[in-house]
DNA sequence: CCACAGTTTGACAATGATTCTCAACTCTCT
DNA sequence: AGAGAGTTGAGAATCATTGTCAAACTGTGG
């Protein structure tokens, strides 16, 4: 009960600024993910000035919105892609990255079985595949 | 062709050490995923001595030659588990760590699946799901 | 148009996990 | 015992990510 809001929700309203849309724009611009200093050093050629500790709150806050998705290379970076909306995994080259998304109703109930089963409740999940595409064989 | 090895892989042969030892065991009396750093301390207060560098590179090495299961926290922090031998997934406690190994052959047979449906080869994947167990509920 | 309160930004320092370096040490095998 | 390859450990070095905090910016009222 800390004020008059009225919304029910916590979230302070988010600004529209110049860094927040060329962040967005980069996303856009890559069909794979890509971590926050390459985003960042997209927009340093690009003219556009974003300073990095931008370029990783943004990405923080757009993963957080579900905006973009956000997974970890093998040695824990973190990679984000701007993806559809709607819930869903990726296939990804493990060598030149390019990505597909892909969904599982199947495994998405699995998942839900498997955890109730044991007495879990919450349930998330992450899935990735991996593998070598076409053009990298 | 640099020896007279006749055993094809190129694995070079590894020793038993009391560091190794060490590590390993640590490992056994854990039941969820933990952190080099974690059982590196729990070895300090073993009082056995092992330098943090050197269960950094076992842990690796253990992981690599899947004696262990490696997986990231939400925040890339690498947690190594002992397991069972065959393949399988995660069922992880967000709140306590509490792990059950799950299997599921459908799932496997899915991701194959899929992959070969996008032309993708040599495909891998991680699938793990996160919940709230009964006793942190 | 102007002031105000809350956001956002960016240059730079600080963290913190993981890796590197390399001389000393330990195995294994003969 | 001795040679040669694999290991270790203390501490330095990396490097992605986060924290700091004063200056700049935004939307809202007046
Ligand atoms: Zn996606
Ligand atoms: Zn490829
Ligand atoms: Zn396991
Ligand atoms: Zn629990």
């Amino acid at each position: 009960m800390t004020s008059t809001d009225q919304h029910g929700a916590a979230t302070p309203p988010l600004r529209p600024t110049r860094q927040r849309r060329a962040v967005i724009d980069a996303l856009e611009s890559f069909a794979d993910f890509r971590s926050a200093q390459e985003i960042h050093e997209l927009l340093g050629d690009r003219g556009e000035t974003v300073g990095l500790a931008t370029v990783y709150r943004t990405l923080q806050r757009l993963a957080e919105a579900g905006e973009v998705d956000l997974l970890r290379t093998e040695d824990g970076e973190a990679i984000y892609r701007r993806c559809s909306d709607t819930h869903h995994h990726h296939l990804v080259c493990r060598s030149c990255g390019a990505t597909v998304e892909v969904e599982g109703p199947a495994v998405e109930r699995w998942t839900r079985a498997i955890a109730a089963e044991h007495g879990y409740d919450e349930v998330s999940h992450t899935l990735e595949i991996f593998g070598t595409c076409r053009d990298c064989g």
